[in-house]
DNA sequence: CACACTTACTTTGCATGCAAAGTAAAATAA
DNA sequence: TTATTTTACTTTGCATGCAAAGTAAGTGTG
């Protein structure tokens, strides 16, 4: 019967499906923004760490650098950002935040909150543990990626 | 500073990190069978249940319904499949694996355990117990989708 | 029976994700 | 210094994912 192939037994099928859900569920909250998730997940980055190059934007946010090019571009058509040549180095290009950019977080605040009501059925222990099971997944992954 | 906004704390985004990583860790994997991952998904959807409505392959893959038009039209050139419309409701459509579709299945079986040899790194217990974890998170989702 | 409503899919427009090819510029080797 | 290789990005072609509109075919109502 390959119990292997049961699509119920597949860890690949859950992430597959969650990662959709979770983008599906951050569409509404951020349309006050008037963004996208992987754009969301750019801002944040940059709030982060603001003033970065693109290599460490694609570093940190995980997202593909064809993805990434339009996504700026996007962001920058918004008004969000700017992106200069460095003066050193004309190869890397870094990314800044505009001031309304920047004041965009202030609206964004209320984002993660709002995700979190919507996951009320966890309890702070279990999120814990999912997060640490996910990095250790995610560590398998990467140790792949060295070789 | 708010922490709440921080890429690092961000489940979300842990999910949307892991789930591209099993799809690209997949590709080379699917490569024999000729098939994408969402194919894989369709495939194994009909593996374990044959001659099911299209409405019946979006509720247990959870792919998107426009998206699986494409896909089982992939599927039908590969001659994977055929597509019938149901005799006694000419909206319904049904699609049922080819003997070459279903022979697939054989040189699919390897896939599985060569995924989990890539993710040494989780003992059973572990895994298990994400499982659980990534199920909890997802009625969460279902329950929200109820309203 | 005619009209409104619901279903089961398909189509469309937009935004990625991915691999691979292409480009310009910097670092190295010869 | 010139040729080679490496970097940092961009571009391209293909395959979804998503929302919304469109279509054809049953259902339900009066």
């Amino acid at each position: 019967m390959s119990e292997l192939l049961k699509l119920e037994n597949q860890l690949c099928h859950r992430f597959y499906t969650l990662s959709n859900a979770f983008t599906r569920a951050y569409r509404p909250l951020l349309k006050a923004l008037d963004i996208t998730y992987p754009q969301y997940i750019t801002l944040m980055a940059l709030w982060e760490a603001n003033n970065i190059t693109i290599a460490e934007l694609l570093e940190r946010t995980a997202i593909d650098g064809g993805a990434m090019t339009l996504i700026l571009k996007k962001l920058n058509e918004k008004q969000f950002l700017t992106i200069e040549k460095d003066e050193h180095d004309k190869r890397v290009k870094r990314v800044m935040l505009t001031e309304e950019g920047k004041s965009k977080k202030q609206i964004a605040q209320d984002v993660p909150s709002q995700m979190l009501c919507k996951l009320k059925g966890m309890s702070h222990e279990e999120s814990v543990q999912l997060r640490y099971l996910l990095d250790k997944l995610g560590s398998c992954f990467n140790a792949d990626e060295q070789r």
